[in-house]
DNA sequence: TTTGCATCCGAAAACGTTTTCGATTTTTTA
DNA sequence: TAAAAAATCGAAAACGTTTTCGGATGCAAA
């Protein structure tokens, strides 16, 4: 019940380990008989290589780390679903680890995955990362770093995002185009640069078609989660009786406002239109449905992986690599929760 | 710019590996002068120990395998949050595959998961796996195995479930307390055995309050996804109209179901009692929200981890280890769309 | 002084692979 | 037939760690 190794399969052809291992990789130094017999041997006893021995000979382990903020999320989870596809396609396997929007937790785990030798890292940053020390080192060290949705400017390295400003700038003028005259936004949190960029889109899209900007008609989500769109919808409808349209961060605020509006006999899109962000799949299967932002989840993992796999490969061959920053498209998706 | 090694410290100390080794790992037969010198120097050089190398030695990989059906899923996302937050805490990384509900896919991920020589494999089988002879292969090589939510009994290895056929009788059980005379069943596919216990529960619940079983009240979705739910329950109003009350195998299901009562003026609970099954998020964001039964996600992931890392440890010292199965608490979740 | 006993350290083997480089054999060419 | 070229193979080093086992040293007990 012994292990199957190179050198068992030598022994019992009578030849040398040396020979075994060009033979299964194929090397040109190795006649066509031998290499037959060989990978005979090999079936026969079922060799398996030993990564192990592989990896600490290679200096390579095939495996990459991603960290997200949440693993129990829609556009996350769609992320993750990219990435493992496309990374098994390309005989990589993915840890994956979830900073849980902690800051302290993600650096905790750029140093294991650092200790863990991975070929590369993807991340998605905690809304409460600034500090960016920790992907500094990860580049210093010259391991393959993508960053993708929740990124940082401060950090030169491939990023896979959405353009959030624009996104949240067609949604607001949607709202607009079908007749809303009083626009209320429900934000996130101050930190993370998409909520601010969506905020901003909200703002540009009102300024550019004669509609003044009233901070008063912004609420903040700190949580962007089902409660608080619940929250936000009911001092929304105490502040303001007249407003006719609400522009969400998120699917999810959404539909907490939606719920509102429905168990108040408020109809949505009669009296007040409401847009959310992201496309979640629960947002079609809500009554009424929601009009969004489709926010490609799959694709943006599909990128993220290729873009490594691209770095990495450049690495290996001691070739250069210049990060690329690559927008993907947004579309409005029109449901029945506006005109 | 060079690796630091252990070699490395033991130069510049001008002492030998091994005492560097021991002296890290804090074996009793070196002083603690040297060990204190020894750790500074570690320190000092920011010594990180070459996992590719200990792997080599000890044979282990501080990293588990896990396959689950779907990624995007709220239910296995939950079980993956308790996973790797388990893992993390006992210093293993996890290694994700999706089997998108494929035996052959399986198949090829254990294969893979061997050939890495992670330390363990968790599993949730795809609905088409039957063959079982990929998992014995695993249990063969002495890699311990757990299988969590869709398992096979062919197989001799830790489990851990809930009691599907329990949780589904207690669900129709609801309904009929709550006054429901003819109830219906939007089942699942011919073949996970879930979908088999959740309708012997709902036909068994039905039998022993005196509800005589019609076949004719049972739908089969074949994936159980929101259209499917849509489908079943258009069908079943032209199939019948004096029903009131579903049991579906899903919340996404049941909410098809509800979405197409909302649109036809039909009321929930009023006219139909509805009840899903999981407690996914969704179910309480949705109008009127679901009733349903509460599978807790996150504790079988938790449990899951916790069961293959007694059996990981067993392993490592030898010592023999009785699969174990353990049977999660399910809840009945009372909301709006039952009375 | 010898013996016994801790205490501390290091040589060396082992884990299984990859790859360089030289040696040997075979084939081709002059 | 000899020399050159091509084809084929293998010895050995290297990757960095862990762990066994024996040696050295010092000290107390006999």
């Amino acid at each position: 019940m012994k292990e199957v190794t190179l050198k068992q399969i030598a022994e019992n052809l009578g030849i040398s380990i040396t020979t075994v291992s060009k033979a299964l990789k194929n090397y040109p130094d190795v006649s066509k008989k031998t290499k037959a017999l060989v990978k005979q041997e090999a079936k026969k006893l079922q060799y398996k290589p030993n990564v192990f021995a592989v990896n600490l000979r290679t200096k390579r382990s095939k495996t990459v780390g991603l960290i997200i903020p949440e693993v129990v999320h829609h556009f996350f989870s769609s992320v993750v679903n990219g990435i493992i596809e496309q990374a098994e396609k390309k005989g990589y396997l993915v840890i994956i680890l979830q900073s849980n929007e902690s800051f302290k937790l993600e650096k905790k785990q750029i140093d294991l995955l650092i200790s863990k030798r991975v070929d590369g890292i993807m991340i998605s940053l905690a809304s409460s990362t600034t500090d960016i020390g920790h992907l500094q080192q990860v580049k210093d060290l010259g391991i393959p770093l993508v960053m993708f949705d929740k990124i940082s400017k401060l950090i030169n390295c491939s990023k896979i995002i959405i353009n959030d400003r624009e996104a949240a700038y067609t949604a607001t003028k949607h709202l607009i185009d079908s007749g809303c005259k009083k626009i209320a936004h429900f934000r996130g949190a101050l930190l993370p640069q998409n909520s601010i960029d969506r905020f901003l889109g909200y703002k540009k899209a009102l300024e550019d078609h004669g509609i003044a900007f009233d901070s008063s008609l912004v609420y903040r989500c700190d949580r962007v989660d089902y409660e608080n769109g619940i929250d936000a919808a009911q001092q929304l409808l105490e502040d303001h009786e007249d407003v006719d349209g609400i522009f969400a961060i998120t699917d999810l605020v959404a539909i907490g406002a939606i719920s509102v509006f429905n168990q108040r006999g408020i109809k949505v899109p009669d009296d007040i239109s409401i847009m959310g962000f992201s496309n979640w799949f629960i947002s079609s299967a809500i009554t009424p449905s929601l009009s969004t932002i489709d926010q490609p989840g799959y694709e943006m993992g599909k990128q993220t992986f290729k873009t490594l796999h691209k770095e990495m490969k450049a690495k290996r061959n001691d070739e250069s690599f210049d990060p690329v920053t690559r927008v993907l498209h947004t579309a409005l998706i029109k449901r029945n929760s506006t005109k």
